[in-house]
DNA sequence: CGCTCGTTTGACTGGTGTCAAGCGCAGTGG
DNA sequence: CCACTGCGCTTGACACCAGTCAAACGAGCG
């Protein structure tokens, strides 16, 4: 395949983006490079109208707040962000981690205003996309579309996930599902060998995302420690035992 | 407002979608009526390419099982369904309630085969638009695209508000937030008259919506009766107490 | 009349929350 | 270099919400 040749020399050398590490398994790629069959219509012409701007925010600070109007649409570039409501009383609950090459989501695309919030959770590097722009690249070029689809139907299927597990299933259970999610979304990316990987949660982040408190995810994490499932330190994971890893995420 | 009647004279009057009590608020509207700008060019001709077929199930049946393929996408016209995850030991969580006018799933028009089933409640009347037409059609008419994000967003706030409710919500809470956003979708579609509305679930559907044993729904149940907030006798529901209703809902 | 299905109720259990204290570590400033 | 501090994690004791098991009831229906 010389297909990423011809994407490379679509994209600006100055952009960030030509450089990007998750660039093939993005939506970025669908929206930047343009039509994908060779035609003769010029693509310089609506490449020009895709803005976009790239921006470094540092963990802990929001990349949107709930219900602000805004024009754009953020992607994850580097980094590990996630979505979230506050709730009453200092709850709050995370509806879903967002990794490099992520979407805030899909549905943003055609909303100026969402009721969750985004926040980094390590330092992030972020592009904006005009939402306008898009909404037209999106109506032009029906393969756009199709890509848009499938993240789409990838979305609904992680939250369905989330409610099935929320709703059904154990403390142990819960954790070591987001455990094996994150391993899985990882190594679609690359960014993770022999079975270790970046792991910047806080025990409250991951209680915040399965319904726990914190004080209960470290039991059940220290559980794990001790059966040698896996190893946490560092903000770096190990999981030493897979299989027993799933078994768990899998039993009630 | 005329634009009823140009709709009227667009649907064929053979068509059981002629007098669809929820078309006003329903995507099929959108994708039946063609394109609102008055146009020039034939409406007919691409009205003939989608085709749709109309159906009825008993309660209780499947109206798609989980990983089938198929070819189409199903709308609901009349009655209550459901969509769920089959878990082991029994187990089943509903993902959501489906309402007459509603998709099975906005995303399923760009997938074959999804994950999860769906079960009629009460006895079901449904529509099977093809997918391949409906993906053409959005492709080929904006304003369907449009419509179509509306649905989409709104099933994304749906998802993440199930999500909150699960993880963060008591028994009561989430039972009375059930009844609210059940409420307030009827009351959208002219469902819902004077706090009074239709209510087929049985509490095992309650229990699998929100989380719980079918026991304790009927415990909590049984206070909302107590307190007089709440009166289900029949399959009908009435609110005595909405803003109490509200209240629980709102609070952990 | 005697099914079946859905609901209610009681007694008891157990998973998870709450509260509180202590530990280790990194950063910071003297 | 050392205290001080804050953050994140761990641990223990205890409380409580919701699950489990079992029995009984009522309504609809053949």
């Amino acid at each position: 395949m010389n297909s990423r040749v011809v994407e490379q020399t679509k994209i600006r050398r100055r952009s960030p983006c030509f450089t990007c590490a998750v660039r093939d398994s993005s939506f970025c790629n669908a929206l930047i490079r343009g039509d994908e069959q060779p035609s003769d219509e010029e693509p310089s012409e609506s490449q020009a109208q895709l803005k976009q701007v790239h921006q470094t925010i540092r963990a802990r600070q929001n990349i949107y707040r709930a219900r602000d109007e805004t024009e754009d649409v953020h992607v994850i570039c580097n980094g590990w962000a996630f979505r979230f409501v506050q709730l009453a009383e200092g709850r709050r609950q995370i509806l879903s981690f967002l990794l490099p090459g992520d979407f805030e989501s899909s549905a943003s695309i055609f909303k100026s205003h969402r009721p969750f919030s985004i926040q980094a959770l390590t330092d992030v590097h972020y592009c904006k996309f005009n939402r306008v722009d898009m909404q037209t690249r999106i109506t032009e070029q029906p393969h756009v579309l199709k890509e848009l689809a499938r993240f789409w139907g990838d979305e609904q299927d992680c939250a369905d996930h989330a409610i099935a597990s929320l709703g059904q299933q154990s403390a142990e259970a819960r954790i070591s599902g987001l455990i094996i999610m994150l391993m899985e979304r990882l190594r679609a990316r690359g960014m993770a060998h022999n079975s270790s990987f970046s792991f910047p949660l806080r025990q409250q982040h991951i209680a915040d995302a399965v319904g726990l408190t914190p004080v209960h995810v470290s039991r059940v994490i220290g559980q794990f420690h001790m059966a040698g499932i896996v190893r946490i330190a560092q903000r770096q994971i190990e999981i030493l035992d897979e299989t027993g890893l799933r078994r768990i995420a899998n039993a009630r």
